[in-house]
DNA sequence: GAATAACCGGAGCAGAGACTCCGTTTGCCC
DNA sequence: GGGCAAACGGAGTCTCTGCTCCGGTTATTC
């Protein structure tokens, strides 16, 4: 099916996608595709005839961007102590989210619903429920806390971190030390609303 | 200095505010303001004819919203138990925020470095500190919180709670819930980050 | 009820950005 | 190295939106 692409086309590839990684999370997704173009050293042209719409385009960078999280999570399984693995996560996850305005972005749009993001999502959230489990059963957090919570509260800090990075470099570090702390089995209260259910999140990732 | 306005103007001015205000909350701030002109039932001129800049309208209307919020800061300061009034605060705060796309969107310009706003924002920042001074004299919240860290943990609840709400209404509470309990003096670790000094704070502003 | 200044509406202008189209170039096969 | 399909580049098109401009309307004053 897939026909072999010529050499030059290959190296161009993957130059558009280097570009449009770094450009997108310099800039968030309003960035104009020729400055993704000047940047690969490529007419807008060769991206549109590989990406069909600059939407399509932005998929292939999140795909890339959710591969690392995966592999992240994979890491965090493979530590000793769950409690201190799922903090990592949550550390190396927001981090990388700051620094990557176009993946916030990219939240507020349907990009997540899409053929081969949405089914990288569950995977994620499959690892990430069992990572939760594991520090559970090892009574290291909240009793009350759901897979779904945790790239919910990623979010949180990445979000309001985005605008302050500039001036406060590392705020958000700050702001994920109190949300860990809200983790801790001992300082649970009961929380005023049930976790987020499957269809509810489904539902929200064919967003807007 | 102000000459008086006659009274149709005066009249399509706070209908112009209104829609503004109705409009920016319900798509955020990318909304064409010949939407803002329909539902005011006025022409775009009658706009720009007050507002020089569409700009100018978003300060406006999010001088309104700040005012509310010092407002709220003043009810919890009233309130008898300092702990709860805070809580209660960030409760309404994060409600309101969540209804208001376009105050959300606003913390990513300099729309809040802009005259007028910057000292509504001292002036909520003061009030806020006071009620984290009352709280923690009270024992009710940890020692190292910084009235800074409210709004951001706000926007923190804020932004991630929109994405989900069409889908999940109310799930910011979840958050919000989380995080309060990140706020108990018996859960504070050792933070990793120094606050948020003044001068990050008010670079912030200016943003973008 | 006329004179006048303030005000109104919305067609039109200008800039930006996504996407197309086609003449030119380039890698590939024999 | 010649033939050719694949790939390239970027000027041009189309649409969207902030903002202007001016002929017409309305409130106000005497």
């Amino acid at each position: 099916m897939t026909t072999v692409l010529r050499a030059d086309a290959q190296r161009n590839l993957v130059r558009v996608l280097d570009a449009a990684r770094e450009v997108f999370a310099e800039h968030g997704i309003e960035a104009p595709v020729t400055e993704i173009a000047d940047r690969a050293g490529v007419g807008v042209g060769t991206i549109f005839r590989r990406f069909p719409t600059k939407d399509d385009l932005l998929v292939a960078v999140v795909q890339q961007r959710n591969a690392m999280m995966i592999a992240a999570a994979d890491d965090a399984l493979a530590q000793r102590d769950p409690g201190a693995g799922l903090r990592r996560f949550m550390e190396v996850g927001a981090e990388a989210y700051i620094h990557d305005r176009g993946f916030c972005d990219a939240t507020d749009t349907n990009v997540f619903g899409r053929e081969g993001v949405r089914e990288q999502l569950e995977e994620l959230v499959g690892k990430v429920g069992e990572l939760v489990a594991r520090a559970q059963a090892a009574g290291q957090v909240r009793a009350d806390l759901r897979a779904l919570d945790v790239p919910v509260l990623l979010m949180a800090v990445a979000k309001s971190g985005l605008a302050l990075e500039d001036a406060a470099p590392g705020a958000w570090r700050r702001t994920l030390g109190i949300v860990l702390d809200g983790l801790r089995p001992e300082c649970a209260r009961r929380l005023p609303r049930r976790p987020l259910s499957r269809r509810e999140f489904g539902a929200t990732l064919d967003g807007r």
